[in-house]
RNA sequence: GCGCCCGUAGCUCAACGGAUAGAGCAACUGGUUUCUACCCAGUAGGUUGGGGGUUCGAUUCCCUCCGGGCGCACCA
């Protein structure tokens, strides 16, 4: 029996103490399961009764009683108890429980996913860097926690258009051309301009590809140096996050959403829906009318756009692409933006609690001997994605990143990250996956074939057996729950008690037969199980976009 | 001044409004002739920044104060 099944028995018998008259109830709310702490309180837990209790005009044991009743007759339920105010713990019997690992293979890699998010069209944009040099660490934090976003919500059930916003358009490419250009001429790059090191190897390449742009006049040497710089540059980022398997769906320019007429269209909608009006020789964007705390210009008085008008325009397109859901992964340096970019979507008539969700996430700094690192793309002294891929690799860079909730201010130490990787709970989940694997290798080379032998699951007895069994049927729960709240560093927290479950089970219960012993029941099931928490350790990564090797 | 985020064990951090607030690291005590010891079992460590409130029940929600981070452009 899942959890789902038992929430399900669980309605029924309200069901049927409603239909009894036993019970008095105007609606009978979702049942969640949980999975107590406490191994005195059985296998699974509910607080049902505490829930219901208020509305049905009874206190929260007698309507527990009332359920105890129902529920005890069901076969599957070994003891159903009450406790403390009115919870009701489950202890299943041990065949019931031990099912799971079986339906976990049948699944396979589909164990896990569920219809929780249907139907629902969500967009996904994050990193969205100026192509103005490297990835930083701050966007690889983005990188690894967008992308694992992406892979909960496709997990469960939504379609998913993983985004990268390229703002190829205004100052900030201006000087990162003038910037090349300046070191291309042997000249100091300007205060205000792009200073790291990367700037000079960009300008090296470029004179050597094509030399001929220093004849040209300064103003248009600018320009193809930034052209240039901006095609390589954009390359770089791209390449960097396929290494880094974070891959997008859409990589949106800027500039074609000024040369496709988008902007044009976008601000014909929103002066369709009353909200743009002009002042002292600008257009503006009456966001004040739905919270942000000032009114925002879309067309300055020299008659240019403003990037704003931009992030208006690029909202209409999205919505008109058929994203329901537009999520922004945004640093807390833009947390300015939520108000604005919610008032956009009112603006758009939209409603900005539905298609527009700005998650912000705190900045990362590093220490490094025990002093902070800057990070600043035009002071040149940064610390890269591959900076950081070079020292602990793509798997304990992408598990470190997504283990923590995004609010949080995240502090990496580097040298604890590079001088080993004992503290890196990466190692202690791949591990387990490893060790599994080599348990079913050693089976195989045995002759030992589980998968033709009948399964028993009442072989299944042991209290780390009950305790790795139950913590595998909370999966589906852990990745439908990751996505709801975009909260993907819950499973990798899953997967930290799920291999606690494992190597606690490995200690205690011996799984191929010793020399000159017999394979047995316990054997088989034994084996199914391992190969059951295997697969969902597997699952689990997969979603983190970290590898699970078979030999460490 | 206004707004957003954060404050939990010595350190880094968890905890759909639920039961005795949990892990890892650091400290201490044990465990491997047997399937991977990158492991396991255990000890110690807390007024969840302070104070109010909401309720069966608050680390979680509301108010207030203290402390820290970040924003408040006809920049991008």
């Amino acid at each position: 029996m899942t959890p789902e099944e038992l929430s399900k028995t669980i309605k029924e018998s309200l069901e049927s103490l409603v239909a009894s008259q036993k019970l008095d109830l105007p609606e009978i709310p979702e049942i969640k399961i949980e999975r107590p702490k406490s191994k005195d309180h059985g296998d699974f837990a509910s607080n049902i009764a505490l829930m219901v209790s208020k509305s049905a005009g009874k206190n929260p044991r007698e309507v527990a009683q009332l359920l105890v009743d129902v529920l005890s007759k069901n076969p599957g339920l070994k003891k159903v108890d009450i406790a403390g105010p009115g919870f009701l713990n489950f202890t299943l019997d041990s065949a019931s429980l031990g099912e799971l690992a079986k339906s976990i293979l049948e699944q396979a890699d589909k164990y896990g996913h569920t219809k929780t998010l249907n139907n629902e069209t969500i967009n996904i944009e994050f990193i969205s860097a100026n192509p103005t040099g490297p990835l930083h660490l701050g966007h690889t934090r983005w990188a690894a926690v967008g992308d694992a976003i992406a892979r909960v919500l496709a997990a469960s059930g939504a379609k998913v258009v993983r985004e990268f916003y390229i703002n190829d358009r205004g100052a900030q490419l201006d000087k990162f051309g003038i910037s090349i250009c300046a070191v291309a001429n042997n000249e100091a790059i300007p205060e205000d301009g792009y200073h790291g090191a990367y700037v000079k190897d960009l300008a090296a390449e470029i004179v050597k590809e094509r030399p001929e742009i220093l004849k040209l006049s300064k103003d248009k040497q600018e320009i193809e140096f930034r052209e240039e710089g901006y095609k390589r540059q954009l390359k770089q980022q791209q390449n960097v996050l396929d290494g880094f398997r974070t891959h997008f769906d859409v990589w949106y320019s800027e500039r074609s959403l000024h040369s496709s007429g988008a902007v044009e269209k976008g601000l014909a909608l929103l002066k369709k829906h009353g909200h743009v009006f002009e002042h002292e020789g600008a257009t503006w964007l009456k966001t004040t009318d739905f919270g942000d705390d000032k009114d925002r210009v879309l067309i300055k008085a020299d008659g240019e756009y403003t990037y704003f008008a931009s992030d208006t325009a690029y909202y209409v397109d999205k919505r008109s692409r058929g994203n329901d859901v537009n999520i922004y992964l945004l640093g807390a340096d833009h947390h300015g933006y939520v108000n604005r970019l919610r008032a956009v979507a009112a603006c758009a008539g939209d409603d900005p609690d539905k298609n527009v969700e700005v998650l912000i996430g705190q900045l990362v700094k590093m220490l490094k001997n025990g002093q902070e690192v800057r990070l600043s793309k035009r002071a040149g002294n940064i610390i890269t994605l591959e900076d950081l891929v070079d020292e602990v690799g793509v798997d304990a860079a992408r598990y470190t990143l997504t283990r923590y909730p995004v609010d949080t201010p995240l502090t990496l130490e580097i040298d604890l990250l590079t001088s080993h990787t004992n503290d890196n709970p990466v190692f202690y989940v791949q591990y387990a996956h490893a060790r599994i694997a080599a348990v079913i290798r050693s089976a195989q080379e045995k002759g030992i074939d589980w998968q033709k032998n009948k399964f028993n699951p009442a072989a299944l007895v042991t209290e780390q057996e009950a305790e790795l069994l139950g913590a595998l049927s909370e999966f589906p729960r852990i990745v439908s729950s990751a996505a709801q709240l975009r909260q993907p560093h819950r499973v990798a927290r899953y997967l930290e008690e799920l291999a606690t479950a494992y190597h606690s089970f490995y200690s205690a219960c011996r799984v191929l037969p010793l020399v000159g012993e017999p394979v047995t029941d316990e054997t088989i099931a034994r084996l199914v199980l391992c190969a059951a928490t295997k697969q969902v350790v597997k699952n689990g990564l997969d979603l983190l976009g970290v590898s699970a090797p078979e030999k460490m």
